[in-house]
RNA sequence: GGAGCCAUCGCCAAGUUGGUAAGGCCGUAGAUUGCAAAUCUGCUAUUCACCAGUUCGAGUCUGGUUGGCUCCUCCA
């Protein structure tokens, strides 16, 4: 397996800190709205990777946290009158629901904030205590980044001169410019704060993933050198996020924060990032909404998970079609049982998806597949053998990719209801008795009656079958 | 102002160590079909934004130009 590592800035090797294990760390969301296709993405990526080191045989083990304490989840506090956890827990619940419809499989630790506070004060205080941390008058715990030698060697921002016209917050308490917090002290009687030795407050936005990969990770897949394997998540993150994280983990535990590091790329719309600021964000329920999860999910992964991703509807048609031609091969060969996959299409699938997941190539080697496929069965449909590896070959895409796994027929027909697919069936039986008699202009009428209704219709040799276009 | 990324067929999009441009959509010709649809087969970039350089050889390396994007503030 190669990975590219974005601090490195190359494709790597993977080798794990324990061989055959891999211990991922992915930043999640931020529970106060609802996820948009961005955390879809990220989240996708991530569960390309997992899939992909599992099919590679590692004993994968992915944690993915959820911010569920922050300024803009007070501030949903202070407006909708409802309580911290009623708030987190409904995005919580929205965003686990929506990534399933995406086939995201579940992180196997799911840490919130405020599940480790105490994680995180003892890690605060440690760093207080080597004077890496400093209280200010507030009771805000800020982090010296004079401290590490190391810190901007994650995202690469180094001579930081104060002539440059970053706009990191003045506060004359602070050491130096860059210094980040570590903890924010309460603002009065509306705040939602926990009591530390040092103040009464909450954990600032960085801290949280460096005490929760501390306290789940790195007495199981941890080293003397590393805490874990792998950390992902959105470009964006890079900086200030992960080179903060890392360097709060370098300084407390003594050891680098993670061994590899992966960015996903943006989703962009009309060219442009998708945010909040900018009022174009397009969320996941509202596409779940237009579009089945396998569809959107099939769309999603389309495009190498480090460039940019322009969504658009043109788009999601075309990436739609060669899903439909998987499934339509799978109607070919249902019903039958799956035996062992084909060894080159095996082989050739997951060498791609090896390659820092070169879904291009991967989805090219599917087409390869039921291309060739199509061809045999045109030549002996009754190929029994070949119908039972070409399942196989399906179920292997299921696991390894996250889309093919429905009933085939079925895939067809998502949203057409019982009462229609009888008119239908009855309008194909109509149209065949009408060609039996050779009356064409009955059986074509028929058919544009059905295409009127958004049905096409083919004859195959097993007679006559139906899709929702 | 500082840092970085990107630019490949009408559209989407691959292309580690330089060796002579994957795949899909669309289009088109044919096989098949009562006609279609589905399926199969053939065709569809002498060329990789532009200019110069290194090299026997560059989409791939170097320098420059133009255009687009991101980060430096919460952000996947």
């Amino acid at each position: 397996m190669y990975i590219y590592d974005s601090v490195k800035k190359t494709k790597l090797l993977f080798e794990p800190i324990i061989p055959q294990k891999a211990s991922i760390y992915v930043c999640g969301p931020t529970v106060y709205d609802d996820a948009h296709l961005g955390h879809a993405r990220s989240s996708l990526s991530f569960d390309l990777l997992s899939r992909t080191l599992k099919a590679l045989r590692y004993e994968v083990t992915m944690g993915k946290n959820f911010t569920d304490i922050d300024d803009k989840i007070i501030k949903k506090v202070q407006e909708t009158g409802q309580s911290l956890e009623e708030i987190t827990t409904h995005y919580i619940n929205r965003y686990q629901e929506e990534m399933r419809a995406l086939g995201v499989q579940d992180a196997d630790i799911e840490p919130k904030a405020t599940e480790s506070l105490e994680a995180i004060e003892s890690m605060i205080q440690g760093l207080i205590d080597k004077d890496i941390a400093y209280v200010v008058s507030s009771g805000d715990v800020y982090f010296d980044t004079s401290k590490d030698a190391n810190y901007g060697t994650i995202s690469h921002k180094v001579g930081d001169d104060e002539e440059n016209q970053s706009r990191v917050e003045h506060n004359s308490e602070k050491r130096n410019p860059k210094d980040f917090a570590l903890w924010k002290a309460c603002h009065g009687d509306e705040d939602i704060c926990f009591e530390t030795k040092f103040s009464k407050g909450r954990p600032g936005w960085h801290i949280e993933c460096s005490a929760m990969i501390e306290k789940h990770f790195t007495h199981t897949h941890g080293s003397d050198e590393y805490s874990i394997d792998i950390h992902g998540g959105g470009a964006d993150l890079l900086f200030p996020h992960h080179e903060n994280e890392a360097a709060q983990s370098r300084c407390a535990t003594g050891h680098e924060l993670a061994k590899y590091w992966m960015h996903n790329g943006f989703v962009n719309i009309n060219g442009e990032k998708m945010s909040k600021s900018l009022g174009n964000s397009f969320f996941v329920k509202d596409a779940l909404k237009v579009y089945d999860g396998e569809i959107l999910r099939n769309y999603l992964i389309s495009v190498h998970y480090r460039n940019d991703f322009n969504f658009n509807e043109e788009d999601l048609l075309n990436s739609k079609k060669r899903l439909d031609k998987l499934y339509r091969l799978k109607k070919r060969v249902t019903p039958t049982k799956a035996s062992k996959p084909n060894i080159a299409f095996q082989k050739a699938i997951l060498e791609a998806m090896s390659d820092d997941l070169n879904i291009s190539v991967a989805l090219a080697t599917i087409e390869d597949m039921i291309s060739a496929t199509n061809d045999k069965l045109d030549e002996n449909p009754k190929d029994k053998g070949l119908k039972k590896e070409t399942l196989a070959n399906i179920e292997l895409i299921d696991k390894l990719l996250g889309f093919g796994g429905k009933e085939p027929f079925s895939y067809f027909q998502i949203g057409i209801d019982d009462d229609t697919k009888e008119k239908i069936e009855t309008l194909i039986e109509a149209r065949n008795q009408a060609k039996i008699e050779k009356n064409y202009e009955q059986s074509d009428a028929i058919r544009d009656e059905l295409s009127a209704m958004g049905i096409a219709i083919m004859d195959t040799a097993n007679g006559t079958v139906w899709e929702k276009l």
